[in-house]
DNA sequence: TGTACATCAGTGAACGCGCGTTCACTGATGTAC
DNA sequence: TGTACATCAGTGAACGCGCGTTCACTGATGTAC
């Protein structure tokens, strides 16, 4: 059994992991803005050139920690909905959403970076990680499966996806800066995905979409 | 009919609103976290130390910003409402979340700065702003309206404003950083808004909460 | 109408800071023979 | 088992940059009398 810490040892052992490591706890302490190579080193105890050395620079190493995230979220998902494989659709829909927006809320830092980094920044990229991790397409293919079995029309399977995705991105936006636990204090987030997520508000959106009144 | 830029004149007239619409300008062309005190006095083509004469520092300019567009947020919601004063409640509550979601659109970079700033950063002044324009007392009015008719359980209606504040919410953020028409081309904002306010829905979500499957 | 003065708005030089990036380097590790 | 060498991981000095903030200043405007 050697110590646990080689802390004498010229070489790391794997200094990407802990950079992104020390990236996500920037995140969380300063915020995405105040991410920097140097800090990242730092908090790694490591110089700071080192960084460059496996990320090449800074947007390669915020695209690595985003590209985690994805990772993680896919593996999640992938996981909620293996434990309701046989089960119709809806109910996968269900606990794939509430994956998503538990990912989010157990990875704050991570859902930051990939979603709300804001405007004008590596926006484009998250979205091409979003349709290479499949998620668009898990979710297209889940809505699809209730269209073969006529539960939604076709011609409404877009919009129903759509609006789907936007509660599970509004609850867990919400929920991960603190608005939700702001205004509504004492409410938990398994009540939460069940009013967002419950299978009679499923099987209804999924029926009546469109029949509504015009805005 | 005097030149409308009086531009050898030492005072600038508005350099406050110049400052604010320099600093929209930043945000959509580079990112919230690309916004200085610089660059916007550059770009209000001023000297860089006058910014500090009017908002005292940087946060205090980004606040000034974001408190802009929590009263636009607020006149634009309100204008809205104005139009169906003398309808139910579920009317009401449609108006208001279409609303909330135009106003993103119109107003992306205002938007970010108000919600997706990220982590650490000026989160809580948001929701103290959220508080003061009484958006968050209007929304619980007009779901208290919903219970006193009796259509929403009183025991579901925190559930069902939170639900609805999220959908609204999510909408606008994937609209405003273009998750939505890149996944989704050509859908536009009122199919979504509604697909996700139209009062068939709103009806359901009031009075089936709580009764679907547990999560 | 004119003068004195206070107030306000914007200037420009100066400071120190943390940053990203480059580059020649050195320490450690692995591999061929 | 030992030696030579290539490769990889991390170092540390140096650079130039844009930034926020301070401060004594000056130009313009308004107000009291």
């Amino acid at each position: 059994m050697t110590t646990a810490t080689p802390e004498s040892s010229y070489h790391h052992g794997d200094l990407p992991s802990a950079l992104l490591a020390a990236v996500g706890d920037i995140v969380i302490e300063k915020g995405a803005a105040n991410v920097s190579l140097r800090e990242a080193a730092r908090r790694a105890g490591v110089s700071h050139s080192a960084p460059a050395h496996h990320f090449g620079d800074k947007d390669g190493m915020l695209a690595a920690f985003s590209h985690q995230g994805f990772d993680v979220l896919a593996a999640e998902v992938g996981a909620a909905l293996e434990v309701v494989a046989d089960e119709p659709p809806e109910v996968r829909i269900q606990a794939a959403g509430a994956a998503y927006v538990r990912f989010a809320a157990a990875n704050p830092a991570h859902f930051d970076v990939m979603f709300r980094t804001g405007l004008g920044s590596v926006e484009e990229a998250s979205h091409d990680e979003m349709k290479n991790t499949g998620a668009m397409d898990l979710l297209k293919e889940l809505v699809g499966e209730m269209v073969v079995e006529g539960r939604v029309p076709a011609e409404h399977a877009e919009h129903f996806a759509v609006s789907l995705w936007a509660s599970a991105h509004g609850l867990a936006s919400l929920w991960v800066d603190g608005a939700i636990p702001h205004m509504f204090p004492g409410m938990t987030l398994d009540e939460l995905l069940d009013a967002a997520f419950g299978e009679a508000m499923l099987m209804f959106r999924a029926t009546s979409l469109g029949e509504g009144v015009t805005v």
